[in-house]
DNA sequence: GATGAATGAGTGTTCATTCAT
DNA sequence: GATGAATGAACACTCATTCAT
């Protein structure tokens, strides 16, 4: 009784290659058409399965925000203690090429298009809102262990997304990996230190190191 | 000169209809002919002055950088104090509403362009050397008269550039300035405090205050 | 019969929903895909039942030009006098009004494209000529019993059919029901009196009001 | 200064040209690549002078409307007596084959467009209150003259032109034009009868002859 | 019988640019 | 210096249709 959908494989096709194109050709470079010819197949095709362009773009987007929460969530699930988990969220988001899961142009790309679209403005708080609450537990647990006072957990969190934010726009513009790899490892360690956790209570403050016993 | 002169003004009248444009309408709708009708002239008049679109791109990219640049400097040339100069200085880059200097489309368009244009990456790097000589004569100082070793300047530096750019980009994302100035606040003192600097010196770390004391 | 049933309705449901898309979307709106779209099927699935569009254009002039006939007819068929009943299919005819049995976009539409397409054009002649064999009898009849000479009865018939067609057409342009109201019951006294019919045959040839004594 | 414009000539050039596709090929086929490929140009060059093809489109119908109130505005102009006036008037109108100065399938198609396009629809009320004014003033003379009481001027101009549409319109359809000139005739003695002008006061209506003597 | 994938041509429009005046 | 005509390609999108399931 009808054909056989195919409508999931060829979304997911059609994406890819957007994707691809994307990255290689960038915001004006990515037409339909562009997309179609290398699937090797006519650009309506690619309305059979996206109304619109502003579809396609939206259906990238959750595809690379929820994509990305997905690949980088179980990397620290194995740590139990809170200190060390966070150090290990930090030494994570902290050093932009471990941060290079989603191809620069391309997110740079939907980030801008945020900035028109508030389908896409939507799914960049949704990704923002999962790293914080992934952040906010072991923050808590930190801040509460340490007798720090009046350090607000959700403004921790911020501080540290802006901090990763930053360093992956900064990668784009410096190219110079040591060199923020360096800066988010200061990062790193002047955060644990405000949290008085365990890793960094070490007075020794070099923040050059990665693993500084 | 009388010449001359005519050519840059029309040139800067031009750039500043781009401007208009890029921030109303974003990257796909700047095109020659939206420039030329806000004029009421013909593209070919933009033509004359700008021979490429390329030309006409990269020169506001130069006009919004060095523009940002020269406002953003004298703010703290009346401070002479090393720690004051810096603290007033992160009070400024850490405060996403005052880096609203450059509109935000205009901004992160250019920045998009610069994943794939030289010339306007390079423009950007100098931005980022311009923002880092500034910020590295108080760095530098304070962590001489500090007790702290092994920090480095310039990746104190780096640091805090990247904890600027994240800010502002996380404004974009969350639309939320009391919470991000809260980060800001936040980052500002931890700096502070990490370089051992008089106004940070207070053994009360509780960042929620602009003046803490 | 079940199936052929069947089929007979699915071709009248796909009728129902093209006539509604040409009279809301015009000619140019009146695609396959938005027929097929308002009937939540694919445009295959039209295509299953009509093989071509046209096809299917031409089933919809046979239907709105037959039905046109067939809901006119009987509206004088209980009047017995010729000269009543020519009366009564006038007051019919020049009236733009009781004219709108077929929505205006729709006849529009099938008569400029009878224009090009010959089967429809045949449909629109065929809807002439029944017309024409209706009011030839009672035109014939009134003929006969006055004493005008040389009046050619199907020259008669034309003539009102023009009118008929004229009004129709004028009240589309106008856009003024009482004023093409009141050349159509002129249009009608005049017919009537030249035809020396009882009803018109009063001297005050007014022709303002429907019932002038 | 500046290049020459040479507007006026080019929209004239590409509005014959859209007339000609419009005739040959319908509504369907009048397409702006179409049109500009007749005229060996590309589509820009239309967008060059008609910024949207609505726009094309309504100047059309300006200019062949227009050009039809103007080409047959002389036809009379000779004649003296209203009485005379008025009979080549009706003379003209009434005759189907000589108002093919508007070629039928884009007089229709316009007359279709009015349908949906205000612009359009107005242009033809402008014609439609042309073609009354032109008759008002012959009916008016005649109706004083003659012992005719209580028919409205008016309400005549607006069946006269009634007729005149439904007689081209049947023409359309018919295709027989002796037959319609027949009707088209009566109607004129028809008219100058109910108007006891002086032509038309020969006791012999036979109704069959331009010129019955 | 009915669904849905796929085709291939076509739409109006906009683009950056060049050339002629 | 400035205007405006003209180019040629590209754009997103829609079309009627066919084919396979």
């Amino acid at each position: 009784m009808g054909r056989k959908s195919l409508a999931r494989e060829r979304k997911s096709e059609i994406l890819d290659h957007f994707y691809q194109v994307l990255a290689e050709e960038g915001l004006e470079g990515a037409s339909l058409a562009k997309i179609a010819d290398r699937m090797g197949v006519y650009p309506s095709h690619i309305a059979h399965y996206f109304k619109t362009k502003q579809d396609l773009v939206n259906a990238l987007v959750v595809r690379i925000l929820t994509g990305f929460v997905r690949e980088v969530s179980p990397k620290w699930r194995s740590v139990e203690s809170p200190g060390e988990r966070l150090a290990r969220m930090l030494g994570l988001f902290f050093s932009p090429e471990e941060m290079g899961l989603i191809d620069r142009r391309v997110f740079y790309a939907c980030f801008y298009l945020s900035l028109s679209h508030d389908t896409i403005h939507r799914n960049y708080q949704e990704l923002y809102d999962n790293l914080a609450r992934l952040l906010r537990g072991p923050v808590e647990t930190c801040l509460a262990g340490g007798k720090t006072g009046g350090v607000d957990a959700g403004t921790v969190v911020d501080m540290i997304i802006a901090v990763m934010s930053g360093l992956v726009m900064n990668q784009q513009i410096l190219n110079d990996s040591p060199r923020l790899a360096a800066a988010g490892r200061l990062a790193k360690e002047t955060v644990l230190g405000l949290l008085h956790c365990a890793e960094a209570g070490s007075s020794d403050r070099s923040g050059q190191g990665e693993n500084h016993d």
